[in-house]
DNA sequence: GTCTATAGAGGGATAGAC
DNA sequence: GTCTATCCCTCTATAGAC
């Protein structure tokens, strides 16, 4: 954390967040970590491997240390909230953001790509987790894929901390919206017995597989 | 289109779809229109201002070209299904993973920002409507902010994209596990009288406003 | 409008002194 | 481990011939 290692991770972070990949470079990284260039290559050979180890070693990090909240969440309800408390946490901490940059700069780099998956999985592994505690008891679970929803889930968090950096407001109300809709799933956790069995009846009845769509002419 | 503005326009849509934000420069773009790279400079100015009117245009296009099926669109189920459609048109003529390039581009270059902001509000205009007149009928219009909703909509749509680049398969599993749920939404909108009233008294009791979260410590 | 040539800055990466 | 110095490349942008 301290040495010139750590430095050097916690500020390609940093830079990450806040230029974005196209403005991330060894000198740069360097500057902000208040340490010498050559050392970047030093320590991680190329300036994509210091990105790929800060971006995985934060995501650890940082899902290692909202897991008591994930078990916490009791409702639906309480992983929005827990979301909209990320969102804010990410502001300063974000290795989401950061997640994102990396995703971005994967298509000029494969082993950007590898580094943005593996972090990826991490947030991914924990929603799954908690989303298959969750639904159990709603009637959501008959329909839910919880691994392909987890990934939804995460890839959109993903995509409104990047629309955050354009336009702050929009992702704000974005959250907002997402924030009124859980209360559908609250109410629909809440219903009655007679309700709950004509929503399982009418579930039963549209739930079925559909072929792939095929792509617009 | 075929003057040597048009090719750098669509030179420039089709490396930044490719090589991303982190990958595309004057001269890429002027190799991949095969033009001479000073043209970039003669005919826009800077790259930025290339790669700025090309994701307005490239935008403006793409949501003139889906119109008509936003507005074919019938349920929330036709709109996932045209989500879906949009996915996959997009692996090719991609705006979309474009917009996402340039929304991580914005962190260096504020006016990458404003060109994101502008495309995308095409795109959320246009959900926006659409969910609008979708809602109407439905019982989450009692809870709904629809200019919220499409925001959220239309990020997430942004991160799956970028997700793509990554990791093709799950980019398709989170699509088809939002295609699962809305499965849920047409069982709620087929809904008999008893249930929906149900639901209805489930939903005014439970959607009170909340005071906005606080980030965790 | 299009080309060549080039200035000038910044980038990745390495050699070698300390 | 850290520093200076440097090589060589790519980048943006411009000047000037055609």
């Amino acid at each position: 954390m301290t040495g010139t290692r750590g430095k050097l991770l916690n500020a390609a972070i940093a830079t990450l967040r806040d230029k974005g990949i196209a403005g991330t470079s060894a000198r740069v990284i360097a500057t902000a970590a208040g340490v010498n260039q050559a050392l970047v290559f030093y320590h991680f050979g190329s300036v994509a491997k210091l990105i790929s180890e800060a971006c995985r070693e934060s995501a650890a990090e940082q899902v290692e240390h909202h897991r008591q909240q994930f078990a916490r969440a009791a409702s639906l309800d309480d992983l929005l909230t827990l979301g909209r408390q990320l969102h804010a946490w990410q502001r300063d901490a974000g290795n989401v953001a950061v997640l994102a940059q990396v995703l971005a700069g994967a298509r000029s780099d494969p082993s950007l790509a590898a580094a943005a998956r593996q972090a990826l999985t991490l947030w991914i592994s924990e929603l799954e987790t908690t989303l298959d505690r969750l639904l159990r008891t709603s009637p959501i679970s008959e329909i839910a894929d919880t691994a392909g929803l987890a990934r939804a889930v995460a890839a959109a968090f993903v995509g409104i901390e990047l629309y955050e950096g354009a336009d702050p407001d929009g992702a704000e109300s974005a959250f907002a919206a997402l924030a009124q809709l859980s209360a559908l799933i609250k109410a629909l956790d809440g219903l009655g017995p007679a309700a709950r069995r004509a929503l399982h009846n009418r579930l039963r009845r549209t739930a079925t597989a559909r072929p792939p769509p095929r792509p617009a002419s």
